[in-house]
DNA sequence: CTGTTAGCGCCTTCAG
DNA sequence: CTGAAGGCGCTAACAG
């Protein structure tokens, strides 16, 4: 059983398809009696007006936003980014609605892309946290719907706003070493997560790069990875301070996996910096909150530009320039201390 | 000049519109050159096919969950009811989307419902946090677009899935009571806020209540209201603990507030919860890595069960049962302490 | 006030 | 392999 058209209703109702559209539209020219025929037609047939035939025929054009992301990673710095994008929607007199894509495993991506460039369903797409392939560009590239990576590596060829993880990585890391750190352990993600992103290792990078610049040779005992997240970090760093030779800062790639060092930390019956120095990366509003020393990747921001710059993509067919983040720094909190290098 | 339709393209490829309907659907009997002809007539008209079209001629029907609220406050309780959507939607095997909808006021909110009803965008409702008025409902009701409420008030006689504020206070309350504390203050939003959103005076109901129950006088001075959010309640605090007798507790309306608080106290030289108690409401995700003794109020879940509710409402016509949130709990962990009663 | 008639832009037959 | 014709469900102009 097909779902009841407008004909039906005026069939039941026994006038036009024109009355019926009418009483839909909340036309004045509809006498009382007519219109409540009409009404109780459309409640027993439970019709429901096909939204795709009305804004064919009012030209009526929708405006919306798709943002993909991989769902569940790291929620709170997506959500820091999402509300960027709201704020910056927000702030337009006719605003995009933002359509939601969720992404649990690399085969639903491929097709939702592939849905979203068959329906065109957004205007545009905002790619979170995600990694697409070139087939996948080249997708949505045919269907012609612009797109905008947040969080890819900056010097990636097609447009996104991005930071550099890897200069993060360094500044974090070179932060502890001028504050008298030589003891340092890197916590964070498995190198490739399950969705081809390599965040943990560009930031790892930077982190090594630091050390070299000190002539601090790296450890392999001090580099720990797992999933992603506070359980996972609170027992890597667990595991890190039963060492023989404890290090004596860590730098966890995200502030949740910082706030699980922290508590490994005080669980082991040690504080926070005294004994250990703490540093986390992001800067979740949170943070400020809760005295976190981390580096400043302004998520919020970027999911600001990240609009932002989809909408010049919509709007004009020449290329605008990506926006520029700014840089990122280390916010001073309480969770490192210095110390004089042993 | 009008946008570009598939008859433009035709006529520039000098193809039949038939033709330029293959090559956007990949159909393999179109013979290279003629495709290639009109592929660069796609480009050169920067044409977009149109969906509303697509949509009426495939009989393609898009599935789309709303959600509204009032965007900024409160974000990262909003954020983890969020997820709790996502989730329980990414568990359905031909998922809904989400379109979000940015409420930024109240003139806003009136518009974007007549839009949603209207256009019946989306096949469902999640109303997160807002009050909306009964001509409001009547519109959607109308309409024929099932909605659902997030955090209204139980009693309330349309679809909602919520817990009691006014249990919530009370429990808070009772707890720091228990604990052996009588001089308790009350920090939280102004009690009606800008969306006639009322949690606020219901928590302090609750708080009311617990007080009477353990015949202890409430005062004026421990009552402190303000706007949400961190920094106001770092404020109310701040005062409050300048007063000759500042209260030994305090109970904070959401978590983003009680950690103000503790900012507060820790500002003004004092420890929580050695000198001062904090006692929070929500339960985020946070609150459990930083320590924080809170009122849990299952935010995800209220997510999760909002959503099968509403696709429940939209599957069925009949009248299908609200389901029911898990109880009230306080959580207790490290920022309320117990002392004698002076 | 109400029924009828053209399209809206695209897809899918059906002949060529 | 390609062009032309009909129809998807609805709205908007016309006649009555």
């Amino acid at each position: 059983m097909t779902r009841p058209t407008i004909r039906h209703v005026a069939q039941k109702a026994r006038v036009g398809i024109g009355t019926v559209s009418r009483v839909l539209n909340n036309s004045p020219n509809v006498s009382p009696e007519t219109r409540q025929r009409v009404m109780d037609a459309i409640r027993e047939l439970n019709f429901k007006p096909n939204l795709a035939a009305r804004q064919l025929s009012n030209k009526l054009q929708l405006h919306h936003i798709g943002v993909i992301t991989q769902t569940f990673i790291n929620y709170y710095s997506f959500a820091e980014r999402l509300r960027g994008v709201q704020r910056a929607l927000g702030a337009l007199s006719n605003p995009y609605q933002i359509i939601l894509y969720n992404i649990s495993s690399m085969a639903f991506l491929d097709e939702q892309i592939d849905l979203i460039a068959q329906n065109r369903a957004v205007q545009g797409l905002l790619i979170i946290d995600l990694r697409i392939t070139d087939e996948q560009r080249a997708q949505l590239d045919e269907a012609n719907v612009p797109y905008v990576g947040l969080n890819h590596f900056t010097n990636v060829s097609w447009p996104c706003v991005a930071t550099d993880n890897l200069q993060g990585g360094y500044l974090a890391t070179e932060y502890l070493l001028r504050h008298g750190h030589r003891r340092i352990a890197y916590i964070g993600d498995d190198f490739v997560d399950s969705f081809g992103f390599r965040t943990s290792q560009e930031r790892y990078q930077g982190h090594l790069q630091a050390l070299a610049e000190y002539n601090v040779q790296p450890r392999d005992e001090y580099l720990r990875l797992g999933m992603y997240g506070y359980e996972a970090a609170r027992h890597l760093a667990q595991d890190l301070l039963k060492m023989d030779q404890p290090p004596t800062a860590i730098f966890a790639m995200s502030d949740m996996q910082a706030l699980g060092c922290i508590a490994a930390v005080r669980a082991a019956g040690l504080r926070v910096p005294q004994d250990v120095s703490v540093l986390g990366y992001d800067d979740l509003e949170i943070s400020e909150h809760t005295g976190l020393t981390t580096v400043r990747q302004h998520l919020e921001r970027s999911g600001q530009y990240g609009v932002r710059y989809l909408l010049d993509l919509i709007r004009r067919r020449d290329q605008s320039q990506p926006p520029e983040m700014p840089p990122l720094t280390v916010i001073p909190r309480e969770t490192v201390q210095s110390i004089c290098p042993s």
